[in-house]
DNA sequence: TTATAAAAGTTACGCGCGTAAAGTTTTTAT
DNA sequence: ATAAAAACTTTACGCGCGTAACTTTTATAA
């Protein structure tokens, strides 16, 4: 850690006595020089404390380590917990994840893909906004770049899609609450920015009615992405004007759920499966904050690890043999039920 | 929108029928060039949708358009949320953010900072880990780069600072607990990670003292950045084990608040003002969802959107003139009582 | 119309690195 | 020891764009 300033590869390998080709090539892949070279490279590298300029390296090469990760809205906590778990196994296997988020806006999210053209990134994993998506716009990126959707459904876009199974979390969801009380209300926004609204609702009435049950669904109005604050004043509106159809109510997802629990607290409403109580509230998402509601949510768990694990996984498959299947390929995971106090 | 593809500069150049170097000048600023030659090119740009490729851009430019933004942890809501309210107004200025998480590491901030200094970043909004970090290599980083740190304190590095003012804070929420009810006991992570932990404790001691009231720190284990959880477990060991020394309990930040009050009802304590509540929780920071816990919380908000603000201004303005005043220019904001109901 | 300034074009080099080609040295195999 | 293979060095060019120096064209003024 000493002497002058080393401002590139030229200076650097000026300094460890190797040519600047093979220093190149060491970076690229230490393995792939002599251990005599990797070893006075490395004694050099502690010495100088040198490293490569990243953004210059990308211009040239075919296969940059560039990963871009993009999600619809960082502010939720469902998102940024899948962008943290994509980003730590992205820099786990060497790569430099770039993460943005659309903000919810469609214009936002051209953008950003229009941007990470530029950076020729080696892959891209992308959770597009849905209905508001720009779906050409999209197309046409993922026709340049291998981009693995996850948990926003996008139809024969991209070259793979990992998500999980709606019609499988909503049926172990409509059998445990209808095994267990009433048959349930279905909680939903009216004009849903949430992705996977769409499935999730029919994936409801499927299971609904496979048990002979008629499907019930309440939707309130509200914009943007504040879902608790949807679900509170929604939620609120109705218990005021009598509640719902049954005592037993399924959100659509847990940021909802949370806005409609706080709500039914705030009008004096026992929630939860005790005796004195007289709604049943269930999410959808096992949200961070969901066990911390009061009562605690009884939800349906996705598995971030397991959908980041396996999104990466595809990404980098995808990378390296190009996109295999024709139909591409679609995993979609199972959600486990949580079994809390709400419902 | 059509004919051949633009594959760089030169190539549209060619089809604007103007020469590169006045083409680049175009897109430095569209005001320098005649306005004959600015309609041909942007009729041009209207027939062929091209655009520069910003990171080859940043390669020769002094100042290039980026700003790098980096915070200790993003599954955070709030620094989710700060950032969030950052990126806008750096689209708004022209510029392009760039969004980076520490993930609660101080070898990751270290890397965040070394990739971004390949970046050539315009400036940098750095809200530092705090006490994991590694001071030198910020300070170093500092030296190169104009940057304005916010939220976490970091003594005499960066260009300016812009945070809030914990003294003010604590005395505000101190006073009014106090004279409501009885005084509060604070309640902290033993090892916090959190970056203002100590600035907050030690304006709790003062705002107490200059009360007559003696302090009472309550300190719960726990690793990472999990709060809630540690809030939870903490607090219901306390509750179990008699409780605390007052009624009234003023927690560190708003996420421990909500894994204690999510304690406090799993086992039965009353929380709130009213006459048959036993227990008084407020939090700090005005958390995006403490409005949802149940009673709401009451806090003290810190105003997001002014943080992000006057960050972003302060850091143009480092950009355009240096650093100004010697002794860095210190920003901090005063935090608002958010009365709601369970304290 | 002519002098003059302003803008545009031309040419050339540089940023930090990838990478291909050709020649040289070192290692491994025979 | 010798041949073959492997690794390295040298040389040179390219990525997409910034930018400086110089020449030519265009706009403005006198």
């Amino acid at each position: 850690m000493a002497g002058r300033k080393i401002r590139n590869m030229e200076e650097f390998a000026e300094v460890s006595g190797i040519s600047r080709p093979t220093v190149s090539k060491y970076f690229h892949d230490p393995g792939s020089v002599r251990k005599s070279t990797r070893a006075r490279i490395e004694e050099a590298l502690e010495r100088y404390e040198y490293r490569p300029n990243i953004f210059a390296m990308n211009q040239n090469r075919r296969l940059t380590k560039n990963i871009g990760i993009v999600v619809p809205y960082l502010a939720d906590p469902f998102f940024a917990e899948i962008a943290r778990n994509l980003e730590r196994r992205c820099i786990d296997a060497g790569f430099f994840p770039l993460l943005f988020s659309s903000h919810g806006e469609q214009a936002q999210e051209n953008a950003i893909l229009d941007s990470l053209r530029l950076l020729k990134p080696a892959g891209v994993l992308l959770a597009a906004l849905g209905r508001p998506s720009d779906h050409d716009h999209i197309k046409r990126f993922c026709a340049d770049v291998p981009t693995v959707l996850f948990d926003s459904y996008l139809d024969a876009t991209g070259a793979a899609f990992v998500g999980s199974d709606h019609a499988q979390v909503l049926r172990l969801m409509v059998d445990y609450l209808c095994r267990s009380g009433q048959p349930p209300v279905y909680f939903e926004m009216r004009n849903p920015v949430n992705p996977n609204a769409n499935r999730r609702r029919a994936g409801y009435v499927a299971a609904m009615e496979s048990l002979g049950q008629t499907p019930e669904i309440v939707r309130v109005d509200g914009q943007g992405w504040n879902f608790e604050q949807i679900g509170f004043d929604g939620g609120g509106a109705l218990i005021e004007r009598g509640g719902f159809a049954t005592d037993t109510v399924l959100c659509n997802n847990d940021r909802l759920a949370i806005g409609l629990i706080a709500a039914a607290y705030a009008k004096g409403v026992k929630v939860g499966r005790g005796p004195e109580c007289t709604l049943r509230i269930a999410g959808m998402d096992d949200h961070p904050f969901s066990q911390f509601t009061c009562p605690p949510m009884t939800t349906i768990a996705q598995d971030y690890a397991a959908i980041a694990d396996r999104s990466v996984e595809t990404l980098f498959n995808v990378i390296e043999n190009g996109a295999l299947t024709e139909p591409r390929a679609e995993t979609l995971f199972e959600g486990r039920l949580v079994m809390r106090d709400s419902a």
